[in-house]
DNA sequence: CCCCAAAGATGACATAAATCATAGCATGCT
DNA sequence: AGCATGCTATGATTTATGTCATCTTTGGGG
């Protein structure tokens, strides 16, 4: 398990810093940065909290959450190995949404000014961190679509889909490689939990999944659960897991 | 109405390349971007299409949209003067969302390759583009929650509320600042069309909203609007429209 | 000016999903 | 091992919303 490292040692080829940084400032960068390490369940951020930086992720996997009202969270982004998250504008913004690792996780966070300085020098980091925003927020607008369309049977199956694209399947036994409790998937999709197990129940009669221990899920038939949310679209979702 | 201007004439005091820009490069851009003008209810560019650059709204009025199942659509965003649409990565990428006019509406398109030249030449213009998308990212992100945790009657009503402070409101008799048909607004909401009429009807009732020939409607009451989806964070809502 | 097409409103009914209640099952702890 | 706790599963019931049918209103064009 690799821990703190510096950016020369860093082997995360993901990390857009390292792949688009001068070696000038990959070197200014990693004096500044603050490396950090969290357990799972962990709190990274929490809404309403003062932006001062951004977060890159290392290693781990992270779930971005809003709060939504009686005690209800929204999932709106989940992220892991070199995404990015919690970047809010200069100025003094707060954070609209909190942030939880999902696993034991280590973060790079760098304040504002250091990646303003790093901005103006290093253009082609400014375009590809553009070009990730502008994915993100496509990414949304598309999920957007399913939250307001889909009813509780095709949002469960998207979900799941969603978990395998972002994090993959553990090559052995093809189980989904993050545990989320049915509240999580609740919690992606805006449905009850008791809903939740209804539809991952219906999908493990039907042979669309298969369920391992305490929530570990094998989508045995992703074809399957492809065909059930065709109809709005699934260019996101590809067959392999990445 | 001011229809085909050159950069340097234009007065739209929020285009973020007349502010961002050095002299040189915004007689370069003004030379190669193409200005198109359509009028209400035209189509802008269309999902599956290619992405050959990024629009600016020099005045006027676009929804975007994106085709759901059964021929449904999903309303994701809408911009107004000033505001960027239609960008994705350079590449082959192909639109995910359509997007049409709402009222007679004069658009700056310029290619990606102006734009990348741009950008690597004008780090203050990458840095407030990226600036940009990140806040629509974070706007998306709250809208996740609203579509996903909302009912009908708090979806309608955020749906107003979203119209007024993207449009504004007629400075005489309040009126929203756009005219959007009932189906509109349940592309907005993803609910179905008679749901939409029979949540407006109510909003009459209550007297929270007035409406006034065929679907302009007046937010009589914002602040028991505002209400009525309080739990849920509204931050984003102004009590004045901007 | 009147007619027509399209948009909007409204009632009745069917269905999906939330809510409530309770039982089963793992996991960690002593 | 055995208990306690929190997650999961499932049935019964209520509520919200989608669906279908019908009627009304609006605004533009002949």
């Amino acid at each position: 398990m690799n821990k703190k490292v510096s950016c020369r040692e860093c082997n995360n080829e993901d990390c857009l810093i390292k792949r688009h940084c001068t070696p000038d400032y990959l070197a200014k960068i990693g004096l500044k940065r603050v490396q950090i390490e969290h357990q799972a369940k962990d709190s990274i951020f929490r809404e309403g909290g003062y932006v001062g930086g951004i977060y890159f992720i290392q290693h781990g996997k992270v779930k971005i959450i809003a709060h939504g009202g009686d005690d209800r969270e929204q999932i709106v982004r989940m992220a892991t190995d070199g995404q990015i998250f919690g970047h809010r504008g200069l100025g003094d913004d707060l954070y609209t949404v909190s942030a939880f690792a999902l696993s034991d996780t280590v973060v790079c966070f760098i304040d504002n000014d250091t990646m303003y300085d790093a901005y103006m020098h290093n253009p082609k980091l400014t375009y590809q961190m553009l070009e990730f925003y502008s994915l993100e927020l496509q990414k949304a607008e598309v999920r957007m679509k399913y939250l307001a369309q889909m009813n509780v049977r095709e949002k469960v199956a998207e979900a799941l889909l969603l978990i395998r694209d972002v994090f993959g399947t553990h090559p052995a036994d093809g189980t989904l490689n993050v545990c989320l409790s049915r509240q999580e998937i609740a919690d992606m999709t805006g449905a009850m939990v008791e809903q939740v197990s209804r539809e991952l129940g219906e999908f493990q009669k039907e042979n669309l999944i298969a369920k391992t221990g305490r929530s570990g899920i094998v989508i045995t038939n992703v074809n399957g659960m492809l065909e059930l949310i065709k109809k709005y679209g699934t260019e996101q979702y590809a067959t392999q897991p990445n």
